[in-house]
DNA sequence: CCCCAACCGTA
DNA sequence: GTACGGTTGGGGG
């Protein structure tokens, strides 16, 4: 080895703990055998051989080797026997995989380094400083803290999952020091990991410290004497054995005797054929393909390597040795002579009566296997025009569409699939076939530069005109998973989806609260059938290229499956709707809601960026200044983030009394408990909670908002979900617009950045007091009825009825305990729960329950028949019949009971809220439109609707608006309680609200 | 890279 | 005490 000279060294231990965690399961297709971290190590190898210089790391080896662990005990055992004696056994599916990569590095052809009695730190220290010496320089693939100290000008780390070199200057910048003063760091510090003691409270913070001010442990033990801080003096004098103890564990040796000498990690050039059969054995097929081209191996000719699988003491049988060896299944997808797959015979009987078929067809849609070799790819017009001239006969096609992005606003089309039921003369001739139209698919990988347009896809606006008729014609029943992300896209192409059913929506019609209602969910829960994943047709993280990259064999296998499954799961879906009961609430509260909301997403929501850019500076200096103060009470620097940290100072080193802890026993720093301490006059408490809600609105709102204003519209578009709650309530992602801050005026200024168009103004309309108006609905409570009816202060009726108080006049405090009983009793009241909200005992919050029980009577009733009927049932019923199951209901252990029940006696008052505006939200688009009005709907938030609407119609809209939402639950259902909308109509949100 | 815990914003 | 989603810190070993 020589100047000049770049040699790599591959913690492989230590890499292959890190990317069993960091990359998700993955498992052979053949066999099950999980090989996530095989298949991260290889990957990484492969970048790092033939890419490195394009990395972060920026060289080409010359040098390269991987090193390895032996086994758990080595010489520092000697020196401690509880050394990593707190190791807990390796995951069960991470076991088989430690062999697997040794053999993965020998079919790399690199050598594979482990030495009995030493770690693998120390094989990296001892090479590396060989190296060095030699006039080499050495890059080391790790992240691990513990071969920091190896780092010179010539020596550098590589992170190879985050991509990030890490040299002399990132080092100090994570730990404070140098590499050179990262053995006495960890000395002190110690690493609960690999159980070195280090001094009991040093951190890594505190270590940097007093290195900084004494340059090194021995110096440090010597005058630990002159130590100000009492406590961190004492521990420092009586731990100084333990710490120079632990500065021996920690040091790595470079004197390790070496088998491979240095001059064996040469580079040697690849062993194409051996590397493929192991990539097959394994397979990984696209790195197989690649490694296949660069190393111009012709992969069809390679058999895959019998690699033996050690499931090392616990091994789970041969059997799986065997299957390890077997050879890889043969890949799906090409030119299938027919796209059909047989749906298995049942011998369902198949009686004439419409639901008997639908039941029958249902048994048979769900037990078919699902065969993707007989997909086909469409690439020309006629054979297009063909399939859709087969829906349009059928009168029923799944329709999937594939993109580049989750986001519908920002997706572009890649692709779209198609799949039709032909049923036959008897159900069990029944054939599903289905395909797969690439649009703009390229050649070639996306992580090398370019990648043409693939051959023979038809052109998108051909494809698209032909798509459009069958899409909107309301005569041929279009089935979508989510379609909402499909009719967004479409409508984006100017096509607009008429016809369809949605079984996402089907399902959480018929099984809210009985788990996801995502495609994989479902089919795994109606079919029995595990479809292919998406990110192993992507890759995932960074490595992961967008759906136009994956070829179109395997994108034709993926794509096509959806659209099958998809058709399978309305043939088993629709007969349980009817079958339930629940067509009504699909038909009326679902379906409908589909369009309208993707309209809502697509026009948007104006934000005025350099209001929130203002406010974002005010935040930073808010909260640096308080920083500042805080560090200054504190007596230290700390991560005031961390709530571990904080209550280490607050209540370990202040000594403040501890309010209450969370599950995991840590000390409480929750708003409540630093409230507590402020109030009783503590400065520190309170200027932390100050801090936390300038970080809060700055890093939640301020910064991340200005990130989501899309290129083109300059408006904000958020994503609803409509089957992600129990309740029957959207919920808003990306950016979520649900939980934009209102009720502090620092939080308000937020909502002043959402702005109409000039020309126009933003109205607000919102339910007053809905969830109670439906409690006194549904529970028939005269008093309630009577109040909403006359139009009085419903907390301070409440407070009246309950404490004898005239509501003229009424104290604050008592009125507030009021509605305090009020909100409890929608979410299910406990003692506990009104006691904590309250800041009173449990007792007093007892009697104030009684109290109210007493007086409305009918609330006690209504509660306890619903739980009865949640027990019974496993579900509860809105007031327009939409179910939410609670299967733990049932539960043996007291407080998951506790809990469903609270649950159960919420859902009908917040779900039957929420079905009444979506119900006005499916009106008002209808109503505006008669009206011939401008106003167009922008935003839900569970009670208000906002709209954006031009200057002069805002006087005509607002009562309209209003009727709409106040009569939103006729003529379904005569309320026994008025509804009430307030509106206004403003320049910005804020105001507006 | 992903997940959890803690925390906090909304109705 | 109900229902959500987002951010940060920290762990994995």
């Amino acid at each position: 080895m020589k100047n000049g000279d770049h040699l790599f060294l591959v913690d492989g231990s230590g890499f292959i703990f890190r990317a069993f965690h960091a990359i998700p399961p993955l498992n052979r297709k053949s066999d099950g055998l999980p090989v996530n971290a095989v298949s991260g190590f290889c990957n990484m190898l492969w970048k790092l051989l033939t890419d490195a210089r394009d990395t972060s790391v920026g060289v080409t080896p010359t040098h390269f080797a991987v090193i390895f662990d032996y086994s758990s005990k080595t010489f520092r055992n000697e020196l401690y026997d509880l050394y990593k004696a707190n190791r807990s056994a390796p995951p069960e599916d991470l076991i088989p995989q430690f062999g697997l990569i040794r053999h993965a590095t020998r079919a790399f052809n690199l050598p594979c380094i482990e030495k009995e009695g030493f770690e693998a730190d120390d094989l990296i220290a001892t090479y590396t400083r060989l190296a060095e010496k030699a006039g080499a320089s050495v890059t080391i693939i790790s992240s691990d803290k513990d071969l920091m100290q190896l780092v010179t000008p010539n020596v550098s780390m590589y992170d190879s999952m985050k991509d990030k070199q890490i040299s002399i200057p990132e080092v100090i910048e994570k730990w404070g020091v140098p590499p050179e003063k990262m053995i006495d760091l960890q000395a002190m510090t110690g690493d609960s990991t690999d159980n070195v003691p280090g001094i009991p409270g040093i951190g890594p913070k505190t270590a940097a410290q007093l290195l900084e001010e004494y340059g090194d442990l021995d110096t440090l033990l010597a005058r630990a004497g002159e130590i100000k801080q009492a406590k961190r003096r004492e521990n420092i004098i009586a731990n100084a054995d333990l710490a120079r103890l632990s500065r021996q564990l920690v040091t790595l040796r470079t004197d390790t005797p070496l088998d491979v000498p240095l001059e064996e990690l040469h580079l040697e050039p690849q062993d194409g054929p051996r590397l493929v059969a192991f990539l097959k054995a394994m397979e990984f097929t696209t790195l197989t393909r690649r490694v296949a081209a660069a190393t111009d191996t012709d992969a069809d000719v390679v058999e895959p390597a019998a690699v033996p699988v050690e499931w090392g003491a616990d091994a789970r049988g041969p059997d799986l040795d065997k299957a390890a060896a077997a050879p890889a299944s043969s890949s799906a997808g090409e030119a299938a002579p027919a796209a059909v797959s047989q749906v298995a015979s049942t011998g369902e009987a198949t009686d004439a009566t419409p639901e008997a078929l639908a039941q029958s067809r249902a048994a048979l849609f769900a037990s078919a296997t699902i065969d993707h070799s007989r997909y086909v790819a469409i690439r020309d017009l006629p054979t297009l025009d063909a399939w859709i001239a087969d829906a349009k006969d059928a009168g029923l096609v799944a329709f999937d569409t594939e993109t580049t992005s989750l986001d519908a606003m920002q997706a572009e089309l890649v692709g779209f699939s198609l799949a039709l039921a032909d049923y036959g003369k008897d159900p069990s001739g029944t054939v599903i076939r289905a395909a797969y139209v690439p649009l703009i698919h390229k050649t070639g990988v996306g992580d090398l530069l370019g990648g043409g347009h693939a051959e023979n896809q038809i052109p998108v606006r051909e494809a698209l005109s032909r798509l459009k008729v069958l899409l909107e014609d309301p005569s041929v029943l279009k089935v979508a998973q989510n379609l909402k992300y499909d009719y967004l896209l479409m409508k984006r192409h100017g096509i607009t989806v008429q016809g369809f059913d949605d079984t996402m929506l089907m399902s959480y019609v018929v099984d809210a609260g009985n788990g996801t209602h995502g495609m994989d969910a479902l089919s795994e829960r109606w079919l029995g059938h595990k479809p292919l994943a998406y990110k192993d047709m992507t890759g995932s993280g960074k490595s992961s290229v967008t759906f136009d990259y994956v070829d179109i064999d395997r994108a034709t296998a993926y794509a096509a499956e959806d659209a099958e499954v998809t058709l399978r799961l309305w043939h088993v879906l629709k007969p349980r709707l009817v079958a339930k009961g629940l067509v009504r609430v699909y038909e009326r509260l679902e379906r409908p809601l589909v369009p309208v909301l993707a309209h809502m997403e697509e026009r948007g929501i104006t934000i005025d960026r350099q209001i929130l850019s203002r406010l974002s500076g005010e935040l930073a200096q808010g909260a640096a200044a308080l920083e500042d103060e805080i560090y200054k009470l504190a007596g230290e620097t700390f991560t005031v983030g961390s709530p571990k940290q904080l209550g280490d100072i607050l209540f370990g080193k202040m000594g403040l009394p501890g309010g209450s802890k969370t599950k995991t026993g840590q000390w409480s720093t929750s708003a409540q408990v630093l409230e507590d301490l402020a109030a009783e006059g503590h400065e520190l408490p309170r200027k932390i909670v100050d801090w936390r809600q300038m970080t809060k609105l700055k890093s939640t709102y301020t910064d991340a908002l200005p990130g989501f204003v899309h290129p083109e519209t300059k408006r904000v578009h958020t994503s609803y979900a409509l089957a992600a709650t129990t309740t029957g309530r959207l919920s808003s992602s990306d950016p979520n617009l649900q939980n934009i801050p209102v009720r502090t005026a620092e939080g308000r200024k937020i909502r002043t950045a959402f702005i109409a168009t000039s020309g126009h103004k933003l109205v607000s309309a919102d339910y007053s007091q809905i969830e109670l108006r439906v409690l006194a609905h549904v529970a028939d409570i005269p008093q309630l009825r009577q109040a909403f009816a006359d139009g009085v202060d419903i907390h301070a009726m409440t407070a009246s009825e309950m404490f004898g108080v005239p509501v003229a006049g009424m104290p604050s405090e008592i009125r507030r305990r009021a509605k305090a009983i009020n909100f409890g009793i929608i979410y299910g009241i406990s003692a506990f729960g009104l006691a904590n909200q309250l800041s009173i005992e449990r007792s007093e919050a007892s009697d104030y329950i009684k109290k109210y029980f007493e007086r409305f009577p009918g609330i006690r009733d209504y509660m306890e028949n619903t739980k009865a009927f949640a027990r019974e049932h496993g579900y509860v019923e809105t007031i327009f019949g939409r179910r939410a199951h609670y299967p733990d209901i049932r539960s043996s252990i007291p407080s998951h009971r506790a809990f469903n029940e609270r649950a159960s006696i919420n859902a009908p008052i917040q779900g039957s809220a929420a079905d009444i505006i979506r119900r006005a939200m499916v009106k008002i688009e209808p109503a505006l439109s008669e009206a011939k009005l401008s106003a167009r709907m922008l935003l839900q938030v569970h009670d208000e609707l906002i709209f954006e609407v031009e200057d002069a119609d805002v006087e005509r809209t607002i009562p309209i608006v209003v009727s709409v939402m106040e009569n939103a639950a006729m003529p379904a259902l005569d309320m026994r309680v008025p509804l009430k909308v307030d509106a206004r109509a403003a320049m910005n949100w804020d105001e507006a609200h």
